[in-house]
DNA sequence: GCCCAGGAGTGCA
DNA sequence: TGCACTCATGGG
């Protein structure tokens, strides 16, 4: 099954190479993408983005197709901030995509102190050790593993996957999570779930931000990296250090569109803009 | 060899 | 509470 869109706000360039999801490569005309079991082939041929999937309905939430984009492109551009103008005009294609809330969670543990190239090769390398194999035209992937998989695998085996120091914390959260399951995250406020996501190992206030954005929708999260502390510096003229507080500041400027203008920020200090 | 990467945990004042 | 130190690992 295929479905198209249009073009303008959904460019799979920008919204996959953008830092928000680590389980992609480029096939054919586009890229090939994996999430939880599932797989789309996403490509953008004239005017159209067009998706291929055995499960369309997934992906139409996958890729946030129920919101419009160029309202919040709109709005982005009135803050009158040279690079978040620039960003969100030459990246309006970019989306923030509903992704799995338990593959966001070991995803962003993995992520702390560690460079994107790196991160998406653990992640392949856990989700080929412990995940089931799929296939989709042609192509051979794996499933992001159970937590149940996870929690069995033992610190060893994510020290091999090339997770360094991060073992412990996989294998601790993933146990923890095992016994007690996440629903206890379900219905929070924003504010609720991040204070709820630092009480597990290896996730502080930046990787907390990304789960909460990325996995629960919370669009008002604003995660601060070292490329988000760099961006307050030079384009916000900035001069607190503390990250809690530059979230703080962030979250307050943007409030509802927080989330949103976070990646635009990110992505288009990477790409020099 | 150095510095950096979508940082967080720990110990100590 | 604040702050320095440490933690694997691969790329540039």
């Amino acid at each position: 099954m295929k479905t198209d869109y249009d073009a303008e706000y959904f460019n799979p360039e920008h919204v996959l190479e953008c830092g928000q999801i680590f389980r992609f490569s480029p096939f054919k005309e586009g890229y090939f993408v994996i999430s939880c079991d599932k797989a789309c082939y996403v490509y953008t041929d004239g005017v159209k983005t067009v998706v291929e999937s055995d499960d369309c309905e997934y992906f139409h939430d996958f890729f946030d197709m129920r919101r419009d984009y160029s309202e919040i492109v709109k709005r982005a551009k009135t803050h009158n901030i040279p690079l978040l103008t620039r960003s969100s005009e030459v990246c309006k294609g970019l989306r923030l995509l509903n992704q799995d809330k338990e593959e966001m969670l070991y995803s962003f543990i993995i992520s702390q102190n560690n460079n994107i190239p790196r991160i998406k090769g653990i992640i392949s390398r856990i989700c080929e050790g412990l995940g089931e194999k799929r296939d989709y035209l042609g192509v051979q992937y794996h499933s992001f593993p159970s937590t149940p998989a996870l929690a069995s695998a033992g610190r060893e085996f994510f020290r091999e996957a090339g997770c360094g120091y991060r073992d412990i914390y996989l294998a601790e959260t993933s146990a923890r999570v095992a016994s007690e399951g996440l629903s206890r995250l379900d219905n929070l406020s924003a504010g609720e779930l991040k204070k709820e996501l630092l009480s597990y190992k290896g996730i502080g206030g930046k990787v907390a931000d990304c789960i909460a954005l990325f996995g629960f929708g919370k669009r008002n999260s604003f995660p601060v990296d070292t490329w988000l502390e760099k961006v307050y510096k030079e384009d916000f003229g900035g001069t607190l250090t503390d990250r809690a507080k530059i979230t703080d500041y962030f979250t307050e400027l943007f409030g509802d569109d927080a989330g949103y203008v976070q990646q635009y920020l990110f992505y288009g200090k990477r790409l020099n803009l």
